[in-house]
DNA sequence: GCAAAAGTGTTACGAATACACCCATGA
DNA sequence: TCATGGGTGTATTCGTAACACTTTTGC
C-alpha cells in the first residue's frame, strides 16, 4: 500500500434511509424499532453498514430492500452526517438516503421482522442519534425535488385522483393549496392521462383517476421544457 | 465492542474540496498537481483523509486551510462519492465539499508548495478519479445556492462594482444577463450599500463600488422576506 | 332533499422580459 | 473628438393568486 494512504484511519460507514410513503391521510415515514443496544427499543431509521465491495448507492439499495422487499425504487443520496460522537459506540460516518415508495407495495412480513411502523410525518416519535436531523434534511430535499421534478408520482399508485395528488403536494410542501389553481397548473403541464374510471371510495360523485404519463414527461424534458412543480399558495 | 458493529468493514473516508474563486475574467477553480502515485503529476482537487477524531466539516476546514491558509470561509458539503473502484489504490469513500473564497486572499507560498493553479471554470484540465463529477456537482449546487442566498459575495472583495457582480452571476449561471434588469433586481433587494468611491481601473467613467450589507440582509431574512437571486435571461 | 366531495373560469396583480440611448472621461 | 465601458426607464407579457358557485350521487 502507498505511504500516502497507509497512516490514515479506517472508519465505519453507515447508510441510513428516510423512507417516505403516502396515503390519503398524508405523508408518512417508515421507522423501525431498534433491537440492539444502545438505544434498544427506540425508534430509528432503517440503516446498515457499507461493505467494502459495494458502492454507497448499492448499500442504500440493499438496506432498503432488506426492510421493504422493494427494488428499483426512487432513492437519492441526501447528506453525509459526520459528527465525531454521533454514534456512541464507535466513530461512524453515515450517508443518509431518502426513498419514495408506494405505501401499499412493501413486504408485511419484513415489517414485522423489524418491528417497523409508518408514522405521520408531523407526528414522529423521538429518534436515536442524529436521525431527527436526517429527517429534517430529507423533508427539505423532498420539497426542493418535488418543485423541480415529478417525484410525487413515486409515492402514489399507478392510478390516482386529483384530490389525492393535491393532498400529497400539500403534505410535501406543508401548506394548503387552492384546488382550482392546483388542477390548472398540474393539467397545464400535460403529463397526466385521464382515465374513464372513477374513484368512488371517498365521495358520492367520485373522482376521475389519472395516470402519470412518463413518455410525455420525458419528451418534454428532452425538448428542454422547464417543468416546475412549485407550491401554489391558498 | 458490540456484535452489531464488530463484523463490518472500516473504510478510508476522504474529503475533497472544489474551491471556487472569481476575478474579472470569470469563475475559477483552484486545482493542485498531485505529487504521489497513482496519477502523480496530474491535476486534482485538494483533498485529505478524515481522521477519527474530527467531524467531516472539520476535516473539510482543515484540508482547505492546508492549501489556502484561509479559515472561516464559505464551505458546504456537496455529495458523498462512493463507487467501489473510484480510487484504484484502496476502497475510499469521498465526501466532496465546495468552498467560495476571495481569490486575492489565499496564501501564495502554500500555492507553490502544492503546485496549485487557478483554472477558468470552462477550461479545466483533465482531473484524476471522479473529480470531474465532483466539479459538475459543485457547479450545479452553486447555481442553486446562488439563486436562493447571497453567496456570490463570498467570492468578491469587500467592495465591488455592479459590472463585476454581473460578471460573477453570469459565470455562475453560465448565461448572459441584461444589465438593466440585473441592476434593477439586485438593487431592489435593498441589501447593498453604495459607496462614493469609483473603480477606475477598467473604464474612463469609472464604476461605483458597492458593499454587501449583511445586517440588512439578516433583517430581511428574519422578517421572512424571500429573496431570490434567480438568473435573468438576456 | 341534502350532505359531502368533485369539478370548473375569470379577474387582478406583480414579476420578468425586451429593448436603446445618454454619460463621463482618458487618450 | 472619439472610443470605451457605465449608467438609466418604459412598455409588454406572462405567470401566480385570489376568489364562489355548480355538479353528482348515495343516503
Amino acid at each position: 500500500m502507498l505511504d500516502q494512504y497507509k497512516d490514515h484511519d479506517r472508519i465505519l460507514v453507515a447508510v441510513d434511509s428516510i423512507i417516505f410513503g403516502f396515503d390519503r391521510s398524508g405523508l408518512k415515514l417508515l421507522l423501525i424499532k431498534r433491537d440492539f443496544e444502545p438505544e434498544k427499543g427506540n425508534w430509528s431509521l432503517m440503516g446498515g453498514f457499507l461493505n467494502k465491495d459495494e458502492s454507497l448507492d448499492e448499500a442504500a439499495d440493499r438496506v432498503l430492500q432488506k426492510l421493504t422487499g422493494l427494488k428499483n425504487v426512487y432513492l437519492e443520496q441526501l447528506y453525509g452526517f459526520g459528527e465525531v460522537d454521533r454514534d456512541p459506540v464507535e466513530r461512524t460516518v453515515s450517508i443518509a438516503y431518502y426513498a419514495l415508495i408506494n405505501i401499499r407495495q412493501h413486504d408485511k412480513e419484513l415489517m414485522d421482522k423489524y418491528s417497523a411502523r409508518w408514522f405521520p410525518i408531523d407526528d414522529l416519535p423521538d429518534l436515536i442519534f442524529d436521525h431527527k436531523d436526517m429527517v429534517e434534511a430529507a423533508k427539505e430535499r423532498l420539497k426542493y425535488r418535488a418543485s423541480h421534478e415529478p417525484v410525487g408520482f413515486e409515492l402514489l399508485p399507478e392510478k390516482f385522483t386529483m384530490p389525492e395528488l393535491q393532498i400529497l403536494y400539500e403534505g410535501i410542501y406543508e401548506t394548503q393549496l387552492d384546488k382550482r389553481n392546483f388542477r390548472r397548473r398540474i393539467l397545464s403541464m400535460d403529463i397526466l392521462t385521464k382515465t374513464n374510471e372513477k374513484q368512488k371510495k371517498y365521495s358520492k360523485k367520485g373522482a376521475y383517476f389519472y395516470k402519470f404519463n412518463e413518455d410525455k414527461y420525458e419528451d418534454k424534458v428532452d425538448k428542454g421544457e422547464s417543468l416546475t412543480f412549485k407550491p401554489i399558495n391558498l
